[in-house]
DNA sequence: TGGGATTTGTTCGTATGTATC
DNA sequence: TGATACATACGAACAAATCCC
């Protein structure tokens, strides 16, 4: 799935729904480490502040752990 | 005091005077840190955008001084 | 012990679009 | 029309935690 700055839908909720799919269908396993802030920057494109608003809903749905200083993993 | 939305008086001025009055009555002394613009849009519930039109009103009266990436300070 | 690199946490700066009054 | 208010999105700076050499 591409990022598209022109959906209707917020380029952070588009990023949280792709990260969503990576673990729902398995391919981000319980205990895998989703991707740096700073490497999905890079490669959708956005800025780190949207990259974080998607972080804050996959958190809210308790999806993902984040741990300062380490990283955000798939919740077991 | 409360925001009221319904006011006639805007919110941003009327978060400003809370601000003004927590500063003139010394419960915010010279030096004295003002809460975060994040923690300022959830107490009160309204935007951020609304919050710093609130601290321009502030600095335009040198009540403030705000330094990026710190936060802002009761003008000394 | 120390220092550098990486990563997340928090803060303010700026711009644009939308909606409402 | 203009002022108000919210949401989104990009930057920039600094702090804190972790890791590794």
């Amino acid at each position: 799935m591409v990022i598209n700055h022109a959906s209707a839908v917020p380029v952070y909720r588009q990023l949280a729904q792709v990260l969503r799919d990576d673990i729902e269908s398995g391919r981000l396993g319980p205990g895998a480490p989703l991707p740096s802030e700073s490497s999905l920057v890079q490669e959708h494109g956005i800025s780190r502040d949207t990259v974080r608003k998607a972080m804050d809903l996959l958190r809210a749905d308790g999806l993902v752990i984040t741990v300062q200083g380490k990283g955000t993993y798939v919740q077991n």
